[in-house]
DNA sequence: CTCGAATACTCACGATTTGAGTATACCGCG
DNA sequence: CGCGGTATACTCAAATCGTGAGTATTCGAG
């Protein structure tokens, strides 16, 4: 019950049993199968069920054994309101790092396109925001270079150049899935 | 005196010790200040220290105890014939997957660029065939997916653009540092 | 002569991550 | 009918990683 705010991919996980409680066997078929999550975010079984408990013991989730009959009974995961609640704040703030795009940034977009055009736009426009920051950064950064660092200035390049293509790709996100909703 | 292969920045640090033998304290020293490569990669104090006697163990190094009168001695780290062929290996090979730009293929055009424009352009050039294959298998995977998924859609065209703007940026890459040289 | 910064290195711990294992139940096949 | 393979559901010990915090000495400024 120690309710330190969860790191990133957790609260994705948080995300995923927003429904019906759910168990974690389930949970990581869904990862690994079909659910398009799992084309952006691998988890191995056991790191899931260690993701999982500590999630509980902070409070996030609570657990009922579900018993069935003959059968070995499930644990069945469900939201606590803090859980809910911490889902709610990831779900919508901006990512902080360029790093961040490749999993978390998606598996927010993930979210948000679940829950429709009007949470994706929301989302992408705050993230438009903090990437225009990062690029007016870097750009300050590289001019205080001299000629005389040209790899410096080649490894801002490489930032800068990464930044302006996710800027690009956002401006695309908003409209594909609205098309398709 | 295992010999299994380094790990990816393991090698860079055989790189900093190519020149004169060198004491943990002061490849540290080099790594947080000036040291372009500091730009790209963070490592603290503790960490540098397992990692070097890590990469002893492993026979990569050789340390020399440097006694100097009353002050404590100094642990001197020289690569092995083995060090020295573990870095010239990593150091040719471009990296596997996007995700390691950032850090390892930074850090590999760090030392191309001291070695000289040759080297730079050969990095580049085998860093840019192997690009160009992933963007060849994202865009086929792409062209599998039904018009019901937008989502992989999406992230399919993240990791695209993403590509893109690595092969566009490494073109710059030998042109900066041929012109600087 | 002393106080703080620099030098040089060590250690114990917590968090993360993984491989490997356990145990039961269902289902098809001969 | 029973046998083996697969699916279900979860657990655990252990390697690895990374960090904060500490130690001990020397040097230079005031």
């Amino acid at each position: 019950m120690v309710e330190s705010a969860p790191a990133g991919l957790e609260c994705a996980l948080l995300g995923l049993l927003r429904g019906a409680p759910t168990h974690a066997y389930e949970l990581h078929g869904r990862l690994v199968r079909a659910e398009a999550l799992g084309l952006v975010w691998h988890l191995k079984q056991s790191h899931l069920y260690a993701l999982l408990t500590r999630l509980e013991e902070s409070g996030f989730l609570t657990s009922t054994m579900e018993p069935r009959g003959a059968r070995p009974p499930r644990k069945m995961l469900s939201l606590t309101p803090s859980g809910r609640d911490a889902f709610a704040h990831w779900a919508a703030a901006p990512v902080a790092h360029g790093r961040d795009f490749r999993l978390e940034f998606l598996a927010k977009l993930y979210f948000a396109a679940e829950e429709g055009p009007t949470a994706v736009a929301a989302l992408v426009e705050r993230q438009r925001a903090a990437c225009a920051a990062w690029l007016a950064d870097l750009r300050a950064q590289s001019a205080h270079l001299s000629d005389t660092q040209p790899y410096a200035q080649l490894v801002l390049g490489f930032r800068s150049s990464q930044i302006e293509a996710i800027l690009a790709w956002l401006e695309t996100c908003a409209a594909v899935l609205e098309a398709s909703s």
